[in-house]
DNA sequence: TCTGGGGTCCTAGGACCC
DNA sequence: TCTGGGGTCCTAGGACCC
């Protein structure tokens, strides 16, 4: 076994960059990308970071003089747009390594063993310049020994300019100096509340936590926390994960657009999310026993709060959308407490297992051996060709009353047929 | 007026069993 | 007065990630 090298790759402000590419007019002005439900800004290009704001703001407390001022565009984020560019980066990158970690729908590892003969970070350019000249995106990479040293990197990448968006940690002369350069809240794996508990241990930037006895860490901040610190000492404990891995829960939920008071809508609701779980679990391949729903008021307003769930295991694992339905209605009707303005309800299925290791049952057809799993892959077919939710549930509702708001949704520009850009020759 | 959504992993403690 | 011990499994909650 060789030494490990990785290199993660890292597009700039991804959701930002991707509106870029269709919207050239906006490269050089401030961008941020809006949650669901227009709520917080999730993602920001580099010049509304300029400006002093940060990512979860409100977006109902920045500023509306600022936003005239320096002409901000706020945009709805639009997953279908990023989904698919994220897919053409994740090709793009495929061509460098034969070992090839999606880490998220912006970032990749990329095992670089077996290529230390080259000049990796001459290497990491020209990943860097492929990825702008095929998909339109910047990204910047990081090269190290571990993946966690490879996130230093990618972050010390971004934040110099001599470094073009691109570097190598590896036996790198100044190596304990980037390390104290790196504050602990900026180490992968190190959140909020870590980073407190180490500060307030006189912890401050990722040199020193290396030099913290492994017993102390260990019991401070479980194996996790020790795992991290190996990592940035150079001995690699997160191994590339190539294959990906089947869900073992899935979520839909959702904050309405407005609040929702009568239990009519919130079951409405709770059904569209289940159609949209249980419609993920069959795309995987997957059958699913046992649902939870959940339900909040708001909890930033200054009203009676609630918040509840409760669990319904099915009698045999399920694909089945009306079977969920039933079993998170159920759930709803009981948590449900009048009077309350509600601000969420969400659906998981958990469980889950793939169909072929679905139990038998002597009593009652499984879902994979009556006509149920039929009716559902004839449904999904159907919408998959003439579009989501051409047929779906009646308990769903018509209205949606409950709906997010998405007001400044920019166009499907790579997945819709009617959304396709058109360039006009003058 | 307006504050996201979807995941994973680890541990402590309780339940249960012999 | 004294009231076992060890193993496993499950779950809730807390931490983290993007």
């Amino acid at each position: 076994m060789g030494k490990e090298i990785v290199a993660l790759v890292d597009c700039n402000s991804f959701y930002a960059s991707c509106e870029e590419v269709f919207n050239p007019d906006i490269i050089d002005k401030p961008v941020g990308i809006l949650s669901n439900n227009d709520g917080i800004i999730v993602a920001l290009s580099k010049n509304l970071k300029k400006l002093g704001v940060t990512r979860g703001t409100p977006i109902f407390k920045i500023n509306k003089h600022l936003i005239r001022k320096n002409d901000i565009r706020i945009f709805s984020s639009n997953y279908a747009l990023y989904g698919d560019m994220s897919a053409r980066v994740m090709d793009t990158l495929s061509i460098f390594t034969p070992e090839l970690e999606i880490y998220s729908i912006d970032e990749a590892f990329l095992s670089l063993k077996g290529f230390e003969y080259k000049d990796l970070t001459q290497y990491g350019r020209e990943i860097k310049e492929t990825v702008k000249k095929h998909v339109g995106l910047p990204v910047s990479v990081g090269i190290g020994p571990t993946k966690t040293l490879a996130k230093i990197a990618n972050h010390f990448a971004k934040k110099h300019n001599f470094a073009e968006g691109v570097f190598d940690i590896t036996d790198h002369p100044d190596h304990d100096k980037i390390l104290r350069w790196t504050q602990v809240e900026n180490i992968w794996g190190i959140g909020r509340q870590y980073a407190k508990m180490l500060r307030r241990n006189g912890i401050t930037n990722a040199f020193e936590f290396t030099q913290a006895p492994d017993k102390w860490i260990q019991k401070k901040m479980t194996i996790v926390g020790l795992r991290t610190v190996k990592e940035l000492r150079g001995i690699s404990c997160l191994d590339l994960e190539k294959d990906i891995k089947p869900k073992k829960e899935i979520v839909s939920s959702k904050s309405f657009g407005n609040p929702v008071t009568d239990l009519q809508n919130l079951l409405e609701a709770t059904s569209d999310y289940c159609t949209t779980a249980v419609k993920k679990l069959r795309s995987e391949n997957q059958v699913a026993s046992l649902v939870i729903v959940f339900l909040s008021t708001n909890r930033f307003k200054n009203e009676p709060q609630y918040a509840n769930y409760a669990k319904v295991r099915l009698p045999l694992p399920s694909g089945y959308t009306p079977d969920f339905i039933h079993a998170a209605n159920k759930i709803l009707k009981r948590i449900y407490r009048p009077g309350y303005k509600y601000k969420k309800v969400g659906v998981m299925l958990a469980d889950i297992i793939h169909q072929s290791k679905a139990p038998l049952d002597l009593f009652q057809p499984t879902y994979l051996d009556d006509d149920r799993k039929i009716i559902m892959d004839c449904m999904d077919d159907i919408n998959e060709k003439m579009g989501s939710h051409k047929i779906t549930y009646a308990s769903s509702g018509i209205k949606k009353t409950w709906q997010m708001r998405r007001e400044q949704l920019t166009p499907s520009y790579t997945t819709s047929w009617q959304h396709i850009p058109v360039v006009k020759a003058i």
